[in-house]
DNA sequence: TTGTACGCGTTATCAA
DNA sequence: TTGATAACGCGTACAA
């Protein structure tokens, strides 16, 4: 089933036919009909090899998603997903570790797939500094701000992270925290992890709130046990605190798991506030306070950029999305 | 870049490159080497349109996730990619509605996307049998047992339903608990619900347990919102029980969430049992005791399977992984 | 062992 | 408005 047959059935010559799948101009009512009908009927498929090779273009966009167990990328993947779907485009998805540089591997996946775009879901600058300058088709980085990149094809739409975690710290600090622990990324290869570290250090220093970051800080990966674990340390070192910041929801429910493990309550021992807003932070136990990030805004966002910039019909532009703290019940106000 | 300028740079021609690249017999080593050589130095990157027009095969599987937040999904397909990602085979995920037909859309997907197989992960047995016909690419169904169905080109590996929610049944009933709610799927659509639910019956029998099937269960979605609201609706109706028994961990989730907007204490006032074993589950307060299906096995055996049968190297099959109840914090002995 | 040449299914150019 | 035909890059018979 070619064009080919669709061509002797209806009697046009498989010109004709290919420009009536294609919606050319000068071709016929007559024959678009006659042509768009048979091809229903003998349920013709065209044959994207060929089309892709004669015309030495793909429809492909690719995800590159960095930190598996992240599941805020789980959800962002799947809001990309039903916008691309409406799309003529089709999306390739692939989960990179946290600690592999997800622009050299982009790179060669452009080389082997040669997408039309691509989606980056995390990523750090250095990455991309180094880098990304072998790649020169349109790019979206997706909750990190890239607008100091030197790059014209690469935009971003991200979360404020600096003023989202410095909202959570005020937050704490409004009901009466002082003493503060915080259980982030690594800072020296993470740009979110450095961005919410910076966002809380500005509320600290409004604030005149002592914070030593050697001791009070842990950086560690974004996953439950992580989480967990960094909680632990920091409850071993000694420290004493009655509030803890965890900069991703996953990260809080470990936290609060290693805090009752130790004996300690939520929120009336330790407050804990968390950071992404997942859904599961609804149903935990305490429900997760946190600052939530605009999912389904960012995906829409990043894949509209993407496609603008894929057709020509834009610039590469760097967008914020907004966020908002919830207070739920794992954070109360000092001495209850 | 193309086989044409590597024939021309090695003095080659394009036949003895294509034959040098695709290791086929009957070629110099000298030739070989050269040829290699160059095209690792040109970064020669070969054209998959031409060669998969020129061969009429792709080198793509499909995965259909039927049930997006349901997170088991997302474990596996990341196991999945990791096996698939050492093989010459690419990878193409979509993500269904709990409540779409999976198997129409899959055979769509096949006449547009000519993949070498397919792999389910979830679906149910109706809709293979009505529409499954149209399929004939080695396919693998995965988390159901498929061996029911007549088809030779369907495998599946799954963990035994039934078995396993007996198992966490009886767990309970050893601990002493006689009045049980469920919190399932829908039984009319999904398989493993009913499997599930059978499991339990068979629990529910051998211990002359009454249980009012109108009364005490309740057919939800995937999800931790239907899983709270399920359990709000049981607590309203005034049904007395002791036990509950998810048949997914993000639906126990939601259910102690309600359990506890009630006033009710998870174990002390009633103890919860989930499926699946998401790690999630030994972070949760209370750690989620559930029965937890074999992931990585399931993972591995499915694309093992699905290459043996795309290779031809093998006819279809139906196994079964292995599952195990771990006992954690949100059940307990009744009455203490 | 190597080279030549055809064809895979399309789109696009050019003539009619 | 239509039709004929040349590419696109590759694999593979067949010939050498």
């Amino acid at each position: 089933m070619t064009i080919k047959d669709l061509a002797a059935k209806t009697g046009y010559s498989v010109g004709t036919v290919s420009r009536a799948l294609n919606n050319h101009p000068h071709v016929s009512k007559t024959a678009r009909d006659m042509i768009l009908k048979a091809a229903d009927e003998l349920g013709f498929q065209l044959n994207v090899n060929a089309k892709q090779l004669k015309q030495q273009r793909t429809t492909s966009i690719l995800v590159v998603v960095k930190g598996t167990s992240n599941e805020l990328f789980g959800e962002l993947v799947e809001s990309i997903q039903n916008s691309i779907a409406q799309t003529e485009y089709s999306l390739h998805v692939y989960y990179l570790d946290e600690d592999e540089n997800e622009v050299k591997r982009a790179v060669q996946l452009c080389l082997e797939k040669k997408p039309l775009g691509v989606l980056f879901l995390g990523g750090n600058s250095r990455n991309f500094q180094t880098d990304f300058g072998m790649i020169d088709i349109p790019c979206v980085l997706v909750t990190n701000d890239a607008s100091e990149l030197p790059f014209f094809n690469l935009s971003s739409v991200s979360t404020d992270d600096v003023q989202a975690s410095k909202s959570a710290i005020d937050a704490m600090v409004a009901l009466g925290h002082r003493d503060f622990v915080i259980v982030g990324g690594d800072r020296t290869v993470s740009d979110t992890s450095k961005l919410r570290y910076e966002g809380c250090m500005r509320s600290f220093r409004e604030h005149n709130i002592v914070f030593d970051e050697n001791l009070d800080y842990e950086g560690v990966r974004f996953s439950y046990q992580d989480g967990y674990n960094a909680t632990q340390k920091l409850l071993k070192s000694g420290r004493r605190f009655t509030a803890l910041f965890a900069v991703a929801d996953v990260m809080a429910i470990g936290a609060i798991r290693a805090l009752r493990d130790n004996g300690l309550r939520v929120p009336e021992d330790v407050s804990v506030m968390g950071f992404d807003g997942l859904p599961l932070g609804s149903y935990t136990v305490p429900k997760l306070s946190t600052v939530g990030q605009a999912v389904k805004v960012l995906a829409n966002r990043s894949v509209e950029i993407l496609i603008e910039n894929i057709e020509g019909r834009g610039r590469c532009r760097h967008e914020t999305t907004p966020f908002a703290v919830y207070q739920r019940e794992s954070t109360q106000k000092i001495g209850g």
